[in-house]
DNA sequence: AAATATATTGTAACGATTACAACTTTTATA
DNA sequence: TATAAAAGTTGTAATCGTTACAATATATTT
């Protein structure tokens, strides 16, 4: 996704394209690491001396508020941000922190108990060790 | 569940069954309206007048260290607290806040990209309107 | 070019949670 | 039963992520 296509997917989800706007999208759809308002500051103040925190909070609940990202809520006491909205699940090691996406039959799961509800966010959050770090323990 | 089994219960997660931690999982077993901490205390200070918040948060942190209760994150900035700790799922209601349980065939979502993951917990967090509050936004 | 709307900034406030030290109650030991 | 040790509880202060708000800068419209 070059700059253009992500120009013209803040304007078909009705945000204007400002300049900090575009940079913090790219990194969401760049990066990929599920990052907290804080790292993707901390990220981009270097290339963007003048971007302030505020600007990063108010940028992404924007995009969160228009469909353009989704909150991750997998933790306690950090919000992190994903650009994918395709339906999937995510991963958190317990051990690095780190944060994978997962492929996600979502039909599959039975809701008898819900067919009343009018379901309009899933979030499956999973929790438990990587590859990586399981490899390590066995050390 | 009544309190000799509830104190069973506690002892058999390895908690000591103070006066406080039988009232406040009582209350959880009981609401089982996945309550905040602040939620807990405000309901239970009128029986026991000299709990103190502290006192909620460390014996909720204690439930869920030691397996007898879990952490609830659906919302971001309110961390709420389940007692049953049988796989099933969470639907929060956007407009009444309500949570409600749903039971789940979780064998049954397709994790192929996880193949290798050791999975320890699972959050299943679905968010959209419920019953009632439907019916309200017809009239 | 002036007026208006929008975006960005920095500081201060907020609220949930935790750290910590003092105090109380319970349990173990003599 | 008396004493010591351990565990539980409390209240206050600190922390940290997030938001409110007013001021400033930038972009858009007339």
């Amino acid at each position: 996704m070059d700059i253009k296509e992500i120009e013209g997917f803040l304007k078909f989800n009705k945000i204007k394209p400002s300049h900090h706007r575009l940079k913090i999208y790219e990194y969401l759809v760049k990066s990929k690491n599920h990052p907290t308002a804080d790292l993707l500051y901390r990220e981009l103040v270097n290339e963007i001396p003048t971007l302030s925190k505020t600007t990063v909070y108010n940028t992404l609940n924007l995009f969160v508020e228009k469909g353009a990202a989704q909150l991750i809520t997998i933790d306690e006491s950090e919000n992190r941000y994903d650009a994918d909205m395709s339906i999937h699940g995510h991963f958190k090691c317990k051990d690095c922190g780190k944060v994978f996406d997962f492929p996600l039959n979502f039909a599959a799961i039975d809701m008898g108990g819900l067919q009343n509800f009018q379901v309009e966010e899933n979030h499956i959050y999973l929790k438990g060790l990587c590859n990586e770090c399981q490899a390590h323990k066995k050390k």
